[in-house]
DNA sequence: CTTAAACTGTAACTTATGTAACACAACTCA
DNA sequence: TGAGTTGTGTTACATAAGTTACAGTTTAAG
């Protein structure tokens, strides 16, 4: 399983053997769904390569968009619904192609005890999307949409890589939780601001940015 | 230690026993600041008596309440801060007369895999202000400021268990991120509908709200 | 090629919220 | 008692954001 190579920076080579023997692979491609509201999480996901989504859903059908997992990252709260066998509080969606490792629950209270580098994993994982969680409440309550426009188009910038967003204006704006037309209308003001160029279903970040 | 009684549904008898010797009971009276931000945290609070209110900063000097914390409740952020010696990204204030348990940093690691009981309760504890915090985002993203206010007003009534909510507007207004003037004219609005009759310093919830 | 669907631009309007200013009442404390 | 502080009510206005509507363009599908 050359595939968990990038795990060993991470883990102890024996925790490493053992994930590699109870873990499963597990692939999806670009907008896949890996995991819906209301299911029940039996297996913890720890990202390989590409990058997952992860949404919340109110009652009345609004969702937005908490955090990106990227390499090495897992999701906590799969963790603690895990234990708990409870149902899934979030959606998680494939951004790109996604290959990931799927822990069974019955392993992540074994090797808590048994490897201290995954004890420790769990509570940074833990703690990382407190943070992100964090950041998601101040971004919505302290800033302005266009704020947080920016800062979206920037984490996607430093996710893919690439300087150029593809995404349609629409699908901005479920993720920010507003509506087309004001995604529209900011993305115009900063392409007449020089900061971006728009061309359909791409978005040019400038320097100026 | 009479006061750990009501851990006794919580822990087994050997780590109340542990947690006596090496916890610490710590005394607040009402608004007396518990933790604050770029604090080291070196212990982690477990809330025996009364109700903190936990609150985050941003970079602005905003401030927003993201939840509070109640009997036998604990704040996981405190215990991933801990493991890893980082600074608090949020500030407690004691509700009113509040007594806590602090479990010294180096118990946390070690009860870990010695008490299963200590282990489902962190595991518990990180997932409850998890979804607190989810509750906090869809709060904030998807509802508007008077249904946030009635809300926090209902939460307010469930934690003292009386009917009259002593505040400020100002209080409120800063617990909700918003201005004072806002406060007031919502208030104002639900007294006009019946639904609470507005004092100073005081706010009565009627039956219908 | 034709038609439908998706994407984008823009205008006109409504509403929620933020802000500034001021009056007055109620407390508090010297 | 009187001065200062804190809390509340209210007006008037500014702005961000949501909504509806519609036109034009590009892409996808048959």
């Amino acid at each position: 399983m050359s595939n968990l190579d990038s795990l060993s920076t991470v883990f102890e080579p024996e925790l490493i053997q053992e994930m590699a023997t109870s873990g499963t692979l597990q692939y999806f491609k670009e907008g896949d769904l890996i995991m819906d509201y209301g299911k029940y999480i039996r297996m913890m996901p720890i990202v390989l390569k590409g990058t997952v989504k992860v949404y919340k859903l109110d009652d009345n059908g609004n969702e937005i968009l908490l955090y990106y997992l990227s390499d090495n990252e897992s999701c906590s709260m799969a963790y603690s619904c895990c234990l708990e066998a409870r149902k899934s509080e979030v959606k998680a969606i494939a951004e790109d192609d996604v290959e990931l490792l799927a822990i069974p629950h019955n392993k992540l209270d074994e090797w808590l005890c048994k490897f201290p580098s995954w004890k420790n994993y769990v509570m940074r994982s833990f703690n990382e999307r407190f943070i992100e969680l964090l950041k998601s409440i101040e971004s919505i309550a302290f800033h302005k949409l266009d704020e947080r426009l920016i800062a979206y188009l920037k984490e996607k910038q430093r996710l893919s890589g690439s300087s150029v967003i593809k995404a349609s204006h629409s699908t901005i704006a479920d993720e920010l939780a507003t509506s087309r037309v004001v995604i529209s209308r900011l993305l115009k003001q900063l392409e007449n601001e020089k900061k971006i160029i728009l061309y359909r279903n791409e978005i040019k970040l400038m320097n100026g940015l």
